[in-house]
RNA sequence: GUGGUUGUAGCUCAGUUGGUUAGAGCGCCUGAUUGUGGUUCAGGAGGUCGUCGGUUCGAGACCGAUCUUCCACCCCA
């Protein structure tokens, strides 16, 4: 028979991998709740047309598309059909679509609820999202994200707490060395005006991201390859070697940025956030400003995030986010502003078990095992068990009244750190024998000494 | 989406230039030990070699397609 399987780029998880992945959440989400935000959930699939074409090009191509049901090939039209362009077709079969973020369905339900909502609004949402990509090391086709952002309100305070959270919940996990890299969208608009590039922004940027990847030779090569003169190329040279720490770096900007109008509101945006950090300090993550950062450019407009895992850990990015100012417009809402971040949760879980980071806590496991003498033996120790479950001690009775080795066996293989064997002579002197799987030591004790004994 | 890589027992993997009945370790089951697990010993079960097709007298091995794994690109958590 063939043996069954799961998609590519899917997981099944272990009682140990839940426990763990239970760990992670519920740290952020005690982050979350001390910060103020509060949670929501959308549905895990949308309309199409409120997913296509948010994401780009590129993300269109890696949404999960929903088939309709019923004869949908029927309802097209020949013309359609015979054409053969999956652009095309794909509207006319397919009209729902797998969330592949969690920030667009905020953005809708923000728009969709705006009358019930008091603003500004703090939301937090932990759940899965899907994208139709290849699977490679940390990244699949099925993951779940932690989305914290705040709509309607512009102030940088926001930016300066979604710092503090990360930087709280980092430090909750034990994970020291994180860098939040920050950069500000208004600052590459002011380096692209600077060396003459406006129209080739995004080009411009995608290339300088990759700087630290691929080395500033290649970057200039890719920039040229993209259009962009050989004399703007120049005028960036200054930029490769911006160095120090985040208030050297911003002195050097204001210099370099100071004909850009756009440039210089994107420093002195930075330069606030910086400098309350500064005095608030951080504990387990560095701020750092890089200017060759550039993701999400389809919306954010201020502030860029993204947080680099420790540097002896192999990882991309462990989590990102942005200000967008006007994220709702696409749904027809106009001047609310968002900003907010995302954690990521499966790439997090990657890095904490590379450094042996869980807690080594028993997980929650069965304290105590019975084993199964038989039909009055198990009423009787049904009746132990009861009151050692009703003192919150997780306890369980052996199903079924099998030879004594095999039950021993599964106690040894669960970890059960207790058995207790209460058989006939027990049963007529009112006791119970414990014995520690660990040191074999056994006593014999009644069910109050059992019951404090097990606490 | 582009290029490469991987697939043999429940798990980790051997398997020679194509040649008879495909192996090991671990795990599992049974017994030594009918009220004592983790150790030891003896025995046992388990595989249409990812799938489909092709070459050949003969394919686990060679060829093609497809699925899967991992990696790079693209992009991203």
């Amino acid at each position: 028979m063939k043996k069954p399987s799961i998609p590519k780029g899917t997981r099944d998880f272990s009682p140990v991998e839940v426990t763990r992945r239970n760990y992670i959440m519920d740290t952020i989400k005690g982050a979350f709740h001390n910060f103020g935000f509060q949670p929501i959930e959308t549905p895990s699939f949308e309309n199409s047309e409120t997913l296509m074409g948010k994401y780009g090009e590129e993300g269109d191509r890696l949404i999960f598309k929903i088939l309709n049901s019923g004869d949908y090939l029927r309802k097209v039209d020949d013309a359609t059909y015979t054409e053969k362009d999956s652009g095309k077709l794909t509207p006319k079969i397919s009209e729902k679509a797998l969330r592949y973020d969690l920030t667009v369905p905020f953005a809708r339900y923000v728009v969709q609820h705006q009358n019930d909502i008091t603003f500004p609004f703090k939301r937090y949402q932990i759940q899965p999202v899907w994208r139709a990509d290849r699977p490679q090391k940390g990244r699949f086709r099925e993951f779940y994200q932690c989305d914290a952002d705040v709509v309607g309100s512009t102030s940088l305070w926001q930016e300066v707490e979604f710092v503090q959270l990360y930087d709280t919940v980092f430090n909750k996990l034990k994970l020291d060395g994180v860098t939040i890299k920050m950069n500000n969208r208004k600052i590459l608009s002011g380096i692209a005006e600077m060396i003459g590039a406006e129209d080739k922004l995004i080009d411009f940027t995608v290339a300088l991201d990759k700087l630290d990847k691929i080395g500033e030779e290649k970057v200039k090569a890719e920039m040229l390859e993209k259009g962009i003169s050989q004399d703007a190329i120049e005028k960036l040279k200054p930029l490769f070697s911006v160095s120090g720490n985040a208030s050297e770096k911003l002195a050097t900007l204001k210099t370099l940025l100071s004909v850009s109008t756009i440039g210089m509101e994107g420093i002195s945006e930075m330069e606030c956030i910086v400098n309350a950090i500064e005095t608030l300090k951080l504990s387990a993550a560095t701020l750092e400003i890089d200017v060759t950062l550039a993701r999400g450019l389809n919306y954010y407009t201020g502030a860029i995030f993204e947080v680099a895992a420790p540097k002896n850990v192999a990882m991309g990015s462990i989590g990102g986010g942005g200000r967008y100012d006007d994220l709702t417009g696409i749904f027809g809402m106009k001047d609310m502003s968002g900003v907010g971040i995302s954690f990521g949760l499966d790439r997090i879980y990657l890095v904490l078990e590379e450094l042996d980071l869980f807690p080594k806590t028993v997980t929650a496991n069965t304290r105590v095992l019975f084993i199964n003498f038989g039909e009055k033996e198990a009423l009787y120790a049904m009746q132990a068990i009861s009151a050692l479950r009703k003192e919150g001690i997780p306890a369980e009775l052996y199903p079924d009244s099998t030879k004594m080795g095999k039950q021993m066996g599964y106690a040894d293989k669960r970890d059960i750190p207790f058995v207790v064997l209460a058989g006939e002579s027990e049963m007529s002197d009112g006791n119970y024998t414990l014995k520690n799987m660990k040191s074999g030591e056994q006593l014999k004790l009644d069910r109050a000494q059992l019951l404090s004994k097990l606490k």
